[in-house]
RNA sequence: GCGCCCGUAGCUCAGCUGGAUAGAGCGUUGGCCUCCGGAGCCAAAGGUCGCGCGUUCGAAUCGCGCCGGGCGUACCA
């Protein structure tokens, strides 16, 4: 709404231009002032006219304030700074159009499905806070897209027989010695088991090099479906992925479908894509040189770089995992022609099902997945190149529009601080000590896990929880605690912009107060409050009769007085301007503007609510007022907030 | 070597496709509950925006060159 004021704006601006001026003016680009006194809108084009026109940047802006007369919407027009056109809105009219879109905030639906893979881990450990940023980055993304009408799949790929799989059956069978019985009978948590035996087995390769040769073994065996390994290989990928999506699913992060590579392998994708390679040329043999045997794919340097060869299949015959990864990018798009079998997986609380793709059909009502018309990949930026590699594929092939609207939705890695690691118990080297930050790596244990860190944070807003609501019984405080521990948690994820390394550190993740989850919830509960309070002190202001004061308030013109009082009016802007933020969001990629611009509702919210005494204002006209305004910034939090996956408790 | 990213307050980070006096949180210091809940609010202190050129009416933002740090660059995934 906030947008289309704007676009009146300048087009009304562009024709008096051309009336008064005769030019047609450079691109009117409308910029916020820094401060609200100066107006809510700030046009700077007067500094690009000056030479065109041979006037002062500040005499144009004063001529066309002067000149260009009464715009709907507008309330006036002002000439300031060295030559910035500033213009101050109609704030009533403004602020009632704002709280009927709160009402309806969705936009309408847009055609064609998106794609968003995420989370994506390896089903041989458990999940560690690395995870979480990535899963709730693509969780996040996908809440904004469906808001903002797209139909989205959301994908989680599990490479159930790659080499983290088969490192973890070495371990089982070589180290341990334990059947598949016996490790089915493991009780204890089975992912933070599979997390210590991972890192073991990591050692125990470093001890002797050539006990590699058993990783090799293990992995052939898995991928041609052979006993012991085979079984037992499912056996762990299958009861890791579900501890990897309960943990997710604490956070409210949640799958359509659960793509396996080792469907990939024997539904022969790769063959097909293999096929389609050679015949398109998109790879080529290699007759001699280092490469000799191979079969490589061309990649054009970038930037007058030269070209860079990428080997797909190596002399041996075995195809790369970017070879894999270009024939699932053919199948996303559908353009493989092939596609899987799917059975249910699980089922989530609120009916919507799981599928995991399968050999076999399973009868009826097998959805159909795939074949998308765009596809974000959301993966850690270490993966760019093979990423380029991919969509380098599908252009080579001739498939330049689903290489152009194939997205790598990249992000840096969280890492430790050092002070984290002590915190750990984990030793440091006196290099490592000295570095920012160190990173996470399952062969070395080196991490925290996702579980750990969620549970500590339950378990501290638990804490606070019982100290301030001690009349409520302990399954509600337990789920106070719980939505705090997400809301932090997600919050945490989301708030650093996405190319920023996270220097993961307990204290920060942990906090509660200030630029947090928690603030943001904390400040909807106020309002929700005011609320209660109100229809208990005033009952007559009941449910939604309140409202009636409103209507009498909005028809009495007292509203233009009302809003002249600046932090107010502050407020309100912020909240016109969430569609806003949620697009640039989309296009950008950069969700932490979203969560930013939460907090910075929140905060201003925070400072009408101090400065305002609402219930105990007498005049009924300025209550009904003040209780618009907290409506709006209500309405306004929870959007944001159901944006970012971050509920809302009744009390806290 | 080459490519990508980062360098802004004591610490952690914002700063939109160049725009007006560089912001927030934490921490520090000092205030604020007869009042809708203090997970809050107010105030103060704290800055050569890594350095140097250049483009521009205007640069934290764009270009080039340095310095410091990180990550990629495998017949690993």
């Amino acid at each position: 709404m906030f947008r289309n004021r704007i676009e009146l704006i300048e087009t009304r601006i562009r024709e008096f231009l051309s009336e008064y001026y005769g030019i047609e003016p450079p691109e009117l680009i409308a910029e916020t002032p820094p401060q609200v006194e100066m107006g809510d809108l700030a046009f700077p084009f007067p500094f690009q006219l000056a030479k065109v026109l041979r006037k002062s940047p500040l005499l144009i802006a004063r001529e066309i304030a002067e000149q260009i007369g009464s715009v709907d919407g507008v309330e006036r027009f002002e000439a300031a700074g060295g030559g910035f056109l500033n213009i101050f809105l109609n704030r009533e009219s403004f602020f009632k159009d704002l709280y009927e879109w709160l009402s309806d905030p969705e936009t309408p639906g847009k055609s064609g499905k998106i794609i968003v893979e995420h989370t994506n881990i390896n089903p041989n450990k458990a999940a560690h806070i690395g995870h979480l940023r990535n899963a709730v980055l693509g969780d996040t993304f996908v809440r904004l897209l469906v808001s903002s009408g797209r139909e989205v799949e959301v994908q989680n790929y599990i490479d159930n027989t790659g080499v983290q799989v088969a490192d973890v059956v070495v371990g089982f069978h070589f180290i341990r010695k334990m059947s598949l019985a016996e490790v089915a009978a493991i009780e204890e948590r089975f992912d933070y088991y599979c997390w210590d035996l991972y890192a073991q087995v990591s050692e125990w390769y470093d001890e002797d090099p050539e006990r590699k040769e058993l990783r090799q073994q293990v992995l052939h065996a898995i991928e041609e479906g052979l006993e012991p390994f085979f079984p037992l290989a499912e056996h762990i990928s299958i009861r890791i992925v579900r501890a990897h999506l309960q943990t997710m699913g604490r956070l409210g992060v949640h799958y359509d479908v659960l793509p396996r590579e080792s469907e990939i392998l024997h539904l022969k994708f790769w063959e097909e894509a293999y096929s389609l390679l050679k015949e398109r040329r998109a790879i080529e043999f290699i007759e001699e040189g280092p490469h000799a045997g191979c079969w490589v794919m061309q990649l054009p340097g970038e930037n007058g770089q030269e070209d860079e060869e990428k080997i797909i299949v190596r002399s041996n015959g075995t195809v790369t995992y970017v070879g894999k990864d270009i024939a699932y990018q053919l199948w996303k798009f559908g353009l493989l022609g092939k596609t899987f079998h799917y059975s249910v997986f699980d089922e989530y609380e609120d009916g919507s099902k799981i599928w995991i793709t399968s050999m076999d059909s399973s009868g009826e009502g097998e959805p159909r997945f795939g074949a998308g018309d765009r596809v974000y990949n959301v993966i850690d930026v270490r993966q760019s190149y093979l990423q380029r590699v991919v969509v380098q594929g599908l252009r080579s092939l001739g498939y330049s529009d689903q290489a152009d609207r194939s997205t790598h939705f990249s992000y840096e890695m969280v890492a430790l601080s050092p002070r984290c690691c002590s915190e750990l118990g984990i030793e440091l080297s006196e290099e490592d000590q000295a570095r920012p930050y160190v990173e996470v790596s399952g062969r070395k244990g080196l991490g925290v896990k996702a579980d750990d860190l969620i549970d500590k944070l339950f378990e501290n807003s638990l804490k606070e929880v019982n100290q301030r609501q001690a009349d409520l019984p302990q399954e509600a405080r337990d789920q106070i605690a719980r939505q705090i521990a997400v809301g932090a948690l997600r919050y945490f994820m989301l708030k650093y912009t996405r190319n920023s390394v996270i220097a993961f550190d307990f204290a920060e993740a942990l906090s509660f107060e200030g630029e947090t989850g928690p603030y943001l919830q904390y400040s909807i509960v106020r309002s929700s409050n005011i609320f209660r309070k109100l229809f208990e002190r005033y009952p007559e202001w009941e449910g939604d009769s309140w409202k009636t004061f409103q209507a009498r308030l909005w028809d009495s013109g007292a509203m233009a007085d009302l809003l002249t009082e600046d932090e107010v009016w502050r407020l309100v802007l912020d909240i016109a301007r969430i569609p806003d933020t949620v697009e640039q969001a989309i296009t950008s990629l950069e969700i932490s503007g979203v969560a930013r611009h939460a907090f910075t509702i929140a905060q201003q919210f925070n400072l009408f609510y101090h400065k305002h005494h609402i219930l105990s204002e007498e005049d009924e006209s300025k209550r009904a007022f003040y209780l618009s305004v907290t409506d709006t910034a209500r309405q306004g939090l929870l959007h944001l907030l159901d944006l970012l996956g971050i509920e809302v408790p009744e009390r806290m």
